[in-house]
DNA sequence: TGTGATACCGACCCTACGGTATGGCAGCAA
DNA sequence: TTGCTGCCATACCGTAGGGTCGGTATCACA
């Protein structure tokens, strides 16, 4: 019928994005192909075109949509920090700006329904926190060399910790929209990162 | 055919624990009715007869079993604190126990995929929540009153914090199930437990 | 021992799901 | 212009999903 333009990546983009709202949503096993194409304005024609199953979609949503985007709220802009003061205000901001939808709530859904169940997707999530940790445990390690972070810190223990609070604040926000609670919990982890600093 | 023997509550009780056994490993919405009695050796008969619908049983095992599983694990023990090295002893054996499969980690999936499109499961579970942090908010009250926690520490918020800290590791747990990553996690918080001392 | 109510079974219904088959249109190369 | 390839729509399929219903076995009580 009504056959649009020809664009495979903008059509790409657009189910891998649709696909990712409903993720945000209802999960990955409650988030079925109709209502992602339709959100698309697309079909399944589209859909199964571009990719060999559901699986692998979400897959492909992984890799190329959430993984970037916790790259950008995460990765990139701690290579940036040089204080534990800047750390400190860095994660504060990151902590007040949860809420769910965004890529962190995402990632935590997604991983606490799949993980358990599904290699594939299991690992490819995985793979993202150990990404956000290693990019933590980096930025703790050079806080040793440059002399802002206790020396007997282990970044690798500390990063493992700090990305696992920021998770249970994504689960607990979303279960308890309450921005103070948001505000409790950034003050909290603050005080915690206070005890990385070297005295 | 082989009728069983009319036993309600044992059946009832069986029903809700096969579903939270498929719930733990499949989530909400993957986890089928048919798998439930299947796993539960009964029929679907059996299931609608104690059980209006689906979203009906698994509030009724979030309030019948996981509620009371917290409450055991949580609420209970934390009456019996009386020290800062208790909790933080407490904590650390309860974050090493952490598995997949287990009541936390059940509270925290089904949370994260429900809370934000189901408001009946999402609030009862959000109940669950505010107790879990209640007992730990009264257990600082008490630790302020007989002197082992600092007086300018808010119990509401360091609850909330620790809380969701534990929600997180059961998130990250899953994910990697690595004892040292728990092990880590626990010597963390047992750190900012212990920022929490009265001196 | 009979009787009504409860507990449970087994077969069935309908929808929605993930996935397939087919075919047409757009674009490009020759 | 033709022909080919890639992109996408439409119609459809098999199955598993949640849920219903009639019937039967068991129990409580008279």
């Amino acid at each position: 019928m009504k056959q649009r333009k020809k664009q495979p990546q903008i059509t790409r983009q657009a189910i891998l994005e649709a696909a990712g709202a409903e993720f945000s949503i209802h999960g990955y096993a409650g988030s079925g192909l109709g209502s992602i194409v339709t959100r698309a304005e697309l079909t399944k024609g589209a859909l199964f075109h571009h990719f060999p199953d559901k699986r692998a979609m979400a897959a492909a949503w992984i890799e190329d949509h959430l993984s970037p985007a916790l790259a950008a709220h995460w990765i990139t802009p701690l290579e940036l920090i040089g204080s534990l003061d800047a750390l400190r205000a860095f994660c504060r901001t990151r902590c007040m700006e949860l809420t769910p939808g965004d890529a962190t709530s995402a990632l935590v859904s997604l991983t606490a329904e799949t993980a358990a169940s599904d290699d594939v997707l299991g690992t490819a999530l995985e793979h993202i926190f150990t990404h956000w940790r290693a990019a933590l445990a980096d930025l703790l390690e050079r806080g040793k060399a440059d002399g802002w972070i206790h020396r007997s810190i282990q970044p690798a223990s500390e990063a493992a910790f700090v990305v696992s609070a920021f998770a249970g604040f994504s689960v607990t926000t979303r279960a308890h929209p309450e921005e103070n609670a948001l505000r409790t919990c950034a003050t909290a982890l603050e005080a915690y990162l206070e005890t990385l600093r070297a005295q």
